[in-house]
DNA sequence: GTATTTTTGCAACACTGTCGCAAATATTAA
DNA sequence: TTAATATTTGCGACAGTGTTGCAAAAATAC
């Protein structure tokens, strides 16, 4: 689907920021963070507009929020609504979702109700163990 | 273990603050922020040393960082070396670490190296469920 | 096209976490 | 116990993230 489809399909209005930002996100295939699409789309938008299109595409559930061990929040478009595993590489940087990778079936203590999950692994991602 | 025993084992120097943070987290079954701590030291120490004293604890493997979604770190004691699940409670805002809730064991693709694990579960823990 | 609604940019803000440095405290050795 | 040494603290400054109010700008509806 391309940015303004999903636009359309969100009924947001189509501005030029939350275009890029979107084709932005649908093109790449790791998370990125508001500093990263920031510097990608080279000021054509303000870090408050990033943040306000990350905000809502989350609440539309067209990306996700990835929690990790830093500080900054990473996104990524959702491609399956099912639970995940994310995995930070501590060489690259990169966060990316683990597709076929399946969480083994986590059962809760009693009275415990599970919402939504965050599972991250940290590690060295295939392309840097490749080069040491 | 004692705060002390504790400070004494990894010859750390027993200085107030770091008696006070130790007593907190041995104290508390729940994750606390340096803001939590903060609050509960009634202003014993700075917040520069309680930063200094989690990332050092940390470091000795005392205790263990936990990454949710919001911005903050949460700190706990760490009882068992092994990878676990935490849980966070959209209605209180307590993390906790789930013991005897084991993550399935979960394979890799080909390449990636697993370092350390940071698995959440977001949802209403068994006391808040209770009160629905 | 104009009217109306929504979004933007800007500036200000609160908050987290880090660091350098002089002063304070803890450890050590006598 | 005291003096010398080593470590830690508090303070202030800083960089970074994310949020918000508001007037101007842009998009949508008519
Ligand atoms: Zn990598
Ligand atoms: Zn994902
Ligand atoms: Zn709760
Ligand atoms: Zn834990």
């Amino acid at each position: 689907m391309t940015a303004i489809g999903i636009l359309s399909k969100y009924k947001m209005s189509k501005t030029n920021g939350r275009v890029k930002i979107l084709k932005e996100l649908l093109g790449s295939d790791v998370a990125l963070s508001e500093r990263e699409l920031q510097t990608r789309l080279e000021g054509i938008c303000d870090r408050a507009t990033i943040y306000r299109t990350l905000k809502l595409l989350t609440k539309k559930s067209v990306i996700h929020k990835i929690a990790t061990e830093g500080t900054v929040a990473k996104f990524i478009l959702k491609k399956t609504p099912e639970d995940h595993i994310h995995f930070k590489c501590t060489d690259c940087g990169k966060v990316q979702c683990m597709t076929g990778v399946v969480p083994g079936n986590i059962e809760l203590p009693k009275g415990f109700i599970k919402k939504e999950t965050n599972y991250l692994i940290i590690g060295i991602c295939d392309e840097c163990a490749k080069n040491i």
